[in-house]
Parts: structure tokens; sequence; C-alpha cells
DNA sequence: GATTGAGTAATTGTCGACAATCTTAGCCTT
DNA sequence: AAGGCTAAGATTGTCGACAATTACTCAATC
């Protein structure tokens, strides 16, 4: 139970210690490090982490807010659930909203940016075709490219829900379900078709290729995971 | 500076302390009672609110992940500063949110729902009649469909980044703004039409509907607030 | 043998005090 | 007179202890 958590190198200047430990938290979770279902007890991880349960508790708070940790008066806080079905949720609503993102970014991007995302998809192009980075695609390569579309689309409200909020979850659900775009030859070129539509100046369609897209990994994972594994279910 | 608030009748059972201040802060902001901008005493609200430091903070916190309030280290909170440029950026998000919400409502609503729903259009459309209720469809009647619709979607996701976060700030903004749909024949006619849809179990029409819906308010408010009053711009 | 009840232990919620940081006012220097 | 440095004041961040609520144990009774 008290076993020694790995503290990845996070070494991110935080002023404040719940600023700290709250990252900190965060990555253990993400990683599984602290296992999905796990009862916190305040006591314990002050100590782990080396602080007063005042602001670990501010911390808790946070990871409230962003859904990471579930809470109850009197009772204790405990780390999220995973189910499919949340899973699945998750993925309805990125489609939404990085399907807004993406019209918003096809009016808002500058050719600059537009030939610097390009770049990035063909360094994972090179990164498929030597098979040694494809661990990076599978990981967090994937996710650079929709980062960098909702960074694109200027909106600062969609930027805090998909990238404070909702990205921790996918990569959690990543880390934890061992999720990897099973197929990323025809998810990179759909990437390359979506930079396509923005680069034309066409949002209708830049919207519709990123819905299609988020769409797409809905199914994917929902015949993969629906079937072969019922641990998570419901 | 320490005035009396007016503690709106929020009785409601929240068996923590920083749960009940909480509350009672998220109405003092969004009615304004907090002014925009106003930065926040912890000892003062503190002293007001009859309780410690200790569960102010923790409601602040919780506050700042509602994005009602934001936060420096050492410096201190402050209410969000209100912009034309948010409240535009908030329509997007919803336009793409609870177009989605449309979309899986049409195939998740019972005939019950639909029927309970189509009378509380009716009950709107009666009160706009009499003119009485006009207030009430424009504060909050207008809300309580779109409420409703996205409760219809049975996505836990939507509803928490709906519900629970977005519709404060929408609130807010109603309140402060005097924001009021300008048009509230032609709304509800557009709500008639969107529960149309869903009755027709078409998902496809029934999105697109809202999506127009409520690009539609985006573009009034849009004309209205960036031509006549220039306070709140950027 | 199962169930209910009280008592105890443990955990969470709350509080007041102390430490660290930022802000501001005043003085000195240029 | 303007700018920067210093010190005092105020505010936020952190801590340890106490109070309140919940969960568990064990015994007594049906």
């Amino acid at each position: 139970m008290t076993d020694q958590r790995i503290y990845t190198s996070e070494i991110v200047e935080s002023h404040t210690l719940a600023d700290r430990v709250c990252r900190q938290i965060i990555t253990a979770i993400v990683k599984g490090e602290i296992a999905s279902g796990t009862k916190i007890s305040e006591p314990e991880l002050a100590k782990e982490y080396g602080v007063s349960r005042g602001p670990l508790r501010e911390a808790i708070g946070k990871l409230e807010g962003l859904r990471l940790i579930e809470r109850k008066a009197h009772v204790g806080a405990r780390v999220v659930k995973l189910s499919v079905k949340e899973l699945l949720e998750i993925y309805r609503v990125r489609e939404a909203l990085e399907g807004m993102a993406c019209r918003l970014a096809a009016n808002a991007m500058s050719s600059d940016d537009i030939a610097s995302l390009r770049q990035l998809l063909n360094d994972h192009q090179s990164g498929i075709e030597q098979q040694e980075g494809q661990a990076y695609f599978q990981k967090e390569g994937d996710l650079d490219f929709h980062y960098r579309i909702v960074m694109a689309s200027g909106n600062a409200k969609l930027q805090e829900l998909l990238a404070a909020d909702l990205y921790h979850l996918v990569r959690m659900y990543r880390y934890q379900f061992s999720l990897s775009s099973s197929r990323p030859t025809m998810a990179l070129r759909e990437h390359h078709q979506i930079l396509d539509a923005i680069e034309a100046r066409d949002e209708e369609l830049a919207e519709l290729l990123m819905r299609r897209h988020i769409s797409a990994s809905r199914r994917n994972i929902e015949s993969k995971l629906t079937t072969q594994d019922n641990s998570f279910k419901e």
C-alpha cells in the first residue's frame, strides 16, 4: 500500500506546494501508479509527498474539478473508475468540440502554422515507417496533432475544456487500457486530409473530416473493448 | 466594501461548510453582488460568511475550477472579468456541445420525455402571450429547455461540462449584461422545431437546428453588444 | 446462527497561529 | 525631481491540533 511511487521528473516550477502536489498526483493517476478506483487516504498521501494535509486537500479539490477524483463528504476521495462507457462519452464530446475547433482553425491558422503542422505530420510519417517511433505516435503523437488544432482555434474556452480538462482523462485511458490507435497509417492519412481542408480554408469540410476521424476512433474502440475485455465494462 | 450581501434563500443541504460557502459565492458572483473583476480578500469573505479561511480557500479553489475566479500565487484571487469576446467563445462551445446533445437526445428521449418537454414549451408560450411571464422566459426559461435537452442526451460528460460548468457563466452574463433573448417568439418557434426533429428521431436535423438556434443567438448578441456598449469589449 | 446495537477507532472537516511572499510607503541617491 | 532601494504592513500559503462524522468491532439478544 505504501509503496514508493516513481516520481517522474516533473520539477516544474510551481510556487506553491498545493500546485506541485496537484501535478504529481495527476501524473501518478494518469500513469496508473495510483490505481483507478483506489481510495485516497489524506494522511498517507500527505506523508508520502511530504506536505501537510492543507495543501493536499486543496490539490484533491482541484483534481475533483478535473474529474480525476470523486469525493463524498465525510467519507473520502477515490480515483475515478474507468469504464468503457465513460470513454465513449468522452469521444462524443471530443467529436463535438474538436470538430468546432477544426472549423475555427480553418479560419484562424496562418500559412506558417499550417506549414509547421504539416512538418509535424511528416515527422510522424517517418516515425511510423521506421517502426521505431510507432510507440511515440501511439502514445502522445496523435494527441499532439489534435492539441495543435485546438490551440490554433484561438478559442480560449475550447482550449480550456479540451486541453486542461479532457486530455488528462484521454491520456489516462490510453495508458491504462494500452490504447493505441491501432490504425496509425489510416489515422495519419486522415490527419493529412484534415490539414488539407484547413489549408483550403474549407471550414465546413475541416469540421466534417475531424468529426469523422474521431468518430472512427470511437467505433474502433467500441468494437475492440466491448467484446474482448469486460473487466471495465460499465 | 463590506456591505451586506443578499443571501438568497439557498438553504440547500450541504453537509460541509466549504460546499455551502461555494454555492453562496457562486450565486453572489452570478447575480453580480460581488462585482466582476473584484479582488477577493480571504479574511474579509471568511468573516462575512462566518467560516474560517480553510473552507473558504477550498471553496475558492472550486470556483477557480469553474472558471468563475482567477487566482495567482501569493497575490490573490479575483472574480473573472466579463468580456464580449469570452461570451462569444462560450456560444461557440455551446453550439458544438448542445448540437451533439441534441443529436443524442433524438435517440435517447422517450415519448413521455418528449411530451413533457412539449408541455414546458407550451407553458412558455402562454407566458409570453400574457407578457407577464416574459421576464421568466428571458431569465431562466430559455435555459430550462436547453438544460432538459442536455440532460436527455444521457451523456454524463456532456451534462457535466454544460450544466455544471458553462451554465454558471451563461447565467452570469445574462444577469450582468441584462441579456434577454430579445426574440422570444422566434426562439420559442425554434425550440418547437427542434423538438419536432427529435420527435421524428431525425438526429441529423435535430443537431443542425440546435446549432442554428444557438448560432443565431450568438450573432444576435454580437451585433448588439459590439456596437452599443464598449465598456466590456475585450 | 444471524442481526441489531453500542462503543471504539479511524478518517475527514474545521480552526487558529505561524511562516513566506508580495505590496506599498518612505527615504536616499543620482 | 525621478528612480531605485529598504523596511514595514498586509495578504497568502502552510502547518499542527481539535471537533465532527463515519466505519468497524464485538457483544448481546432474538
